[in-house]
RNA sequence: GGAGAGGUGGCCGAGCGGCUUAAGGCGGCACCCUGCUAAGGUGUUGGGGGUUUACGCCCCUCGUGGGUUCGAAUCCCACCCUCUCCGCCA
């Protein structure tokens, strides 16, 4: 969430930040938050010089009960007073849970470099590799890895219903060897903690990170525990520090983590979901910091190229996209998209997302720290991207590797991680 | 899942309706004393919010949320977490 003194102090600021989004709701809810915000401070000032009132009276009392006196005037008196007090706290929390509901939806304000408008103001920033030319021998993946015996859809979602591939074989083992690829770049040559934290979360932790309450409706939960499927390693990770505050010893924290991600993907059937490109679970390595809000902008560029490193590795071409202020999830000030082609299918795949929240989840998790012993605590800022998805790096991955006879050879970088060279139609 | 015990300030730990605006200890910080070090003395020391040009003043915070009361760390209710035992189980 946004700092509501920044609301307050910086309004025009925070307004035409936030306008870059074009979203007209957003101006709306600024206003309301102002309104909210000065009748919740009106009404505090009364609240609290009431509280005062009886502090003080309860002083009164316990002296007057001491010295065996009687204090029932005192005490007589004090009953209206408790009654305002009860009726001003319940106001005040009327108003309070409104502004809460507010600040979990207006989204962060997008750094100034972040393009203003929608989708269509991307701006592709970067090339690396040439994009392998389609033809017509190229297969798409659905294809390739149906040649190819490596992956079962019917099975699937005989199991749980479509979108929940089964990964056999060589295919599993692929999947896996990849997993191995990246959490070992990270770990040891990236310097990353790697983490294996829980698939479910509370509803607190999801919405530390801002999935809730807005993308609910995306989301799997068990109804019975009001626990949530994680859709990305981002919550609870993000969320490990959650209420805490870090010594400046401890700071900054970079945790990498792979886990499924579970996404319902409500609305989204029928374009892009042949095969494995959109499905409900998905593996992917997320890499997650939490930096000085100083470092926090060399930080998502340094952390843009660890997921660029997985790509170089595997020798896949792919462009990087910096994000405008319209298509930035919630929560991120400013997002890189990395986009790997598939020769197959002809197209660039969405692969990964790396993002600068600034300090917008840090608030609502509560993640603070202090830049030295004995300072005030501060927010951190955090940062997160995919380093990578799974399915789409393996369907880049079957479409640029294949060869005229059907077969795709294993990239060398992937060698030592499977046991396998090249794999052969069945 | 069942039974029991417990969650207090950075840590340990007392408190079990108003002399607690949380004792005492440890740690941290400042100063004093001691020719170094150790020991000792005095003071200070969390977080959030409101208000103020500022100094400061005020409110909230004893796992979380409700309730009782003029007044709650203390009593009542619900929930969460930790530990012990039992049950179940990879």
């Amino acid at each position: 969430m946004l700092d509501l003194k920044r609301i307050r102090f910086e309004t025009e600021a925070v307004r035409d930040q936030l306008a870059k989004r074009g979203d007209p709701e957003i101006g709306a809810a600024i206003d309301a938050l102002l309104q909210l915000d000065k009748d919740r401070r009106e009404l505090l000032g009364n609240t609290e010089q009431l509280k005062a009132l009886r502090n003080e009276a309860s002083r009164q009392i316990a002296d007057l009960k001491t010295q065996g006196k009687d204090a029932s005037a005192v005490i007589d008196r004090m009953r209206d007073v408790a009654d305002q007090i009860s009726r001003g706290d319940e106001r005040l929390g009327t108003i309070e849970s409104e502004m809460e509901e507010l600040l979990l939806v207006v989204p962060n304000t997008p750094l100034p470099e972040v393009p203003a408008g929608d989708q269509s103001a991307n701006e592709i920033i970067k090339t690396w590799g040439e994009p392998l030319e389609t033809a017509e021998w190229r297969k798409p993946h659905w294809e390739l890895a149906s040649n190819l015996g490596l992956i079962d859809l019917e099975r699937g979602a005989k199991l749980s219903g479509s979108g929940f591939p089964v990964y056999l074989g060589a295919g599993a083992r692929l999947a896996r060897g990849l997993i191995s690829l990246m959490l070992d770049l990270h770990v040891e040559e990236h310097g990353y903690t790697e983490v294996a934290p829980p698939f479910l979360v509370t509803r607190g932790t999801m919405t530390g990170t801002a999935q809730l309450p807005k993308l609910a409706a995306d989301a799997y939960r068990v109804e019975s525990d009001d626990l949530w499927l994680i859709p990305t390693a981002e919550v609870p990770v993000t969320n490990l520090h959650a209420g805490e505050v870090l010594a400046p010893g401890e700071m900054p924290r970079h945790y990498v983590a792979c886990t499924p991600c579970f996404r319902r993907e409500a609305g989204a059937a029928g374009r892009e979901t042949r095969g494995i490109n959109r499905v409900h679970q998905f593996d992917k390595v997320e890499l997650v910091r939490l930096e000085r809000p100083e470092d926090s902008a060399e930080a998502l560029e340094d952390l843009t190229r660890q997921a660029e490193a997985v790509l170089q590795r595997l020798g896949l071409a792919y462009r990087v996209t910096l994000l405008a202020a319209g298509d930035v999830a919630q929560q991120s000030a400013k997002t890189y998209d990395l986009e790997v082609w598939a020769p197959g299918a002809g197209r660039w795949l969405e692969v990964s997302s790396c993002s600068n929240c600034t300090d917008y989840q840090a608030r609502r998790a509560n993640i603070r720290f202090r830049q030295e012993r004995g300072a005030k605590p501060e927010f951190v800022h955090t940062l997160n991207g995919s380093a990578l998805a799974l399915p789409r790096t393996m369907i880049a991955l079957l479409e640029a590797y294949q060869s005229e006879d059907g077969a795709v050879d294993v990239p060398e970088a992937l060698l030592p991680f499977v046991n396998f060279s090249r794999l052969e139609p069945v």
